[in-house]
DNA sequence: GCTATAAGTAAATGAACATTTACTTATAAT
DNA sequence: ATTATAAGTAAATGTTCATTTACTTATAGC
């Protein structure tokens, strides 16, 4: 039995995140991107089922799972607070700065219906994706240094400035600015974590 | 001559909305909205020269600029920080909260390379969107009440969790969920109003 | 009430779409 | 070396795409 080419599969994938980055989700066609990738439309078939497969793929596993694996490189849920949280950042930072189209499609996670039924579907079976950041911030309550809100009130005090500020970063690279800087992880801490003056 | 049906104007408008926010945008095409807005496909190019200028005068001109007029509603730049801050979320909430179709576009504004382009370049052409905001801050800043922070920083780091939270607020229709409170948007003025413990 | 004119329609255009058919190729196991 | 089989290709399928053509309709100004 003849093996399966890896390198055409990552040729693929990679190909296609290529695409939705710099010409949209809403110009992705399974003939340009079989063209773009130097194999026949059949073959983009062998390996997903259809379009909708292959989109999910790209963003559950190939990207998702990515930043997660990045984003959690060297982070221990023991961590002082503030050390745990500028190293989420920093390592979210590398990440997305050297990973443009990772970061194109995870921005779509939040605008397609597709992506974001496929995100959530996934955070509820598989248990959830970030779940050690979910843990360290329930400990972090429990020890009583930060506020006590919804876990999702939490994750957006603290992480969606991040990718917003990367549009920024990405918007900007001719001329580049220092954008994310330890006063701004710093400002993301001082959301939640109490005793603040009046 | 022959005047203009501006029903017909607004009943595409409105469906393209309703298709871009229930199906994607990657899947509005405008057959499909000629025939779910009634109209033939030709009238929707006596209104607009082509999709791309649809979806830009959508994006641009039916919601972000309906949009700023909701959030700054009552909003006066002299204001007491917090207050201003409270205002501002309070009003944002309210919109997206009774416009999910507009908050879906606003989404798509930041991952669909075509939206992103023309929002940057309507900011820099018509002065900003949101400008009272702009000097909200840059006065705040002056007048040493919070951090001396890039602008994009400010505004990421106050607003950002808002349009986050609201794909909560989405998600949980059935079971609503409080999510977005005084104790939320108390924790971002938290984040750049200076005087804080160490 | 005519008439000029822009608004509007139904149907058609050719290109591009997702996916499949019919065939060829590479290789692991015999 | 042969062979069974999945991987791969080129070309075709029928559908849907954005946009246009050829025509009809409503009405403002006379």
């Amino acid at each position: 039995m003849r093996p399966k080419n890896l390198e055409k599969e990552q040729a693929i994938r990679t190909i296609a995140l290529d695409i939705i980055a710099n010409e949209g989700l809403e110009n992705l066609s399974m003939q340009k991107l079989a063209k773009a990738a130097n194999v026949s439309p059949r073959t983009i078939y062998i390996k997903y089922e259809d379009k909708e497969d292959l989109l999910i793929k790209l963003f559950i596993t190939e990207v998702l799972g990515a930043y997660e694996t990045a984003i959690l490189k060297g982070f221990d849920e023991k961590m002082d607070f503030e050390t745990g949280i500028k190293k989420l950042w920093h390592n979210g930072f590398q990440y997305l700065k050297n990973n443009r189209t990772h970061f194109a499609l995870i921005l779509y996670g939040k605008s397609s219906p597709l992506l974001n039924k496929a995100y959530q579907r996934e955070n509820i079976q598989q248990g959830q994706f970030f779940a050690p950041i979910h843990r360290f911030i329930q400990s972090n309550v429990e020890a009583g240094v930060i506020r006590d809100l919804p876990f999702d009130a939490q994750r957006a005090l603290m992480f969606s400035p991040l990718l917003d500020l990367m549009n920024e970063y990405f918007d900007h690279l001719n001329r580049p600015v220092q954008i994310i800087t330890d006063e701004v992880i710093a400002a993301c801490c001082d959301a939640v974590i109490k005793g603040m003056m009046k």
